[in-house]
DNA sequence: AGCGGTCAAGTTGAT
DNA sequence: ATCAACTTGACCGCT
């Protein structure tokens, strides 16, 4: 059972600073030089490295009071490319990757670590280009078909870009949330960002789809849309039918710098809204010092409640 | 061994 | 019309 503090389970994302654990891709201009059989066996080997890289992930979590870890959707580098593309039958070590995700699911279950994924920019379902959206929906069928295999249980999606009319591409993304297979339906949530779509853009678009919303407080704060953020909290929360997922990220050169959009390394206390400390969720730190910046958001968290406890 | 250019994908906005 | 930014290291060719 790892660490709850004041009511939020806390989440890494994809990456750390210092512990040894590393994610590794392929370049696909690389794996071009090769015939076939060396390219999925160099795919074969990178994947079985990235689960016990997704082994060790799970551990560190757990040992260090985090509850959630947003798995990097290059897990399984090149998944999906045009080219390089592969499916998981075709690579030679198929039987053992299966067997080392399985157990990294199931060990991620047995220490209540909660496993995320969130595609890229790339991956929109609001565009007026065909072809867009069915690479988008290939990109989503992997990552739901790996999110099932490690048993995480949301993909967040951006509302993607807003064509000059976002009504419209608002519609075109209704229609396709409307259509996906379940396996993805039951994971998909969608997330404000901080030049388009907002929390008031998105939160309409959830109810009537039933699709969760990720309710990205500093995206809110660079890309306001006149809700509150006690407000768009409330109202987001609402959306889940079970426990929410929210994100938080500070600033790199404070909220009067040119760009408050870049992310810093740690977190400002400040920048927690207080009326997320005592709400049953997850919040993932989006901090570019990653455990390094849970280490000391939790070890604020602790200094704050012994003075309150005081 | 170390350095630096490059990396699959889409959209926006600056120049 | 072109290209950097987004976010971000990690990879790989070259010295």
């Amino acid at each position: 059972m790892h660490n709850r503090k004041m009511g939020i389970r806390w989440g890494l994302c994809c990456l750390f600073r210092e512990e040894p654990i590393r994610f590794a891709i392929r370049q696909a201009t690389h794996l071009a030089r090769f015939d076939r059989v060396r390219q999925l066996a160099l795919l074969s080997a990178t994947i079985l490295a990235n689960g016990q890289a997704l082994l060790a992930a799970i551990a560190y979590c757990a040992g260090n009071g985090i509850g959630a870890f947003r798995v990097n959707s290059r897990i399984f580098p090149l998944k999906t490319h045009p080219s390089i593309g592969y499916r998981l039958a075709d690579l030679p070590d198929h039987a053992a990757i299966d067997r080392l995700y399985r157990q990294a699911g199931r060990a991620a279950a047995e220490q209540d670590i909660r496993l995320t994924f969130h595609p890229d920019q790339f991956t929109l379902l609001s565009s007026p280009d065909a072809g867009v959206t069915a690479r988008s929906l290939e990109e989503l069928a992997y990552h739901a078909e790996v999110a099932e295999y490690v048993g995480a249980d949301v993909v967040t999606l951006h509302g993607g870009g807003g064509y000059g009319d976002k009504q419209a591409a608002l519609e075109r993304l209704m229609r396709e949330l409307d259509r996906l297979p379940d396996p993805l339906r039951d994971r998909l949530a969608l997330e404000n960002d901080d030049r388009i779509y907002t929390p008031a853009d998105l939160l309409p678009v959830c109810v009537s789809t039933g699709i969760p919303f990720v309710y990205d407080v500093h995206h809110h704060r660079c890309h306001p849309d006149g809700l509150s953020i006690e407000e768009a909290t409330r109202r987001a929360v609402a959306t889940w039918r079970r426990e929410p997922l929210l994100h938080l990220s500070s600033p790199k050169d404070g909220w009067n710098s040119p760009n408050p959009r870049a992310h810093h390394d740690f977190i400002d206390l400040a920048d927690l809204p207080d009326c997320w400390r005592d709400l049953p969720i997850t919040v993932e730190v989006e901090a570019k010092a990653k455990e390094i910046a849970l280490r000391h958001l939790l070890a604020a968290l602790d200094k704050t409640a012994q003075i309150s406890s005081l």
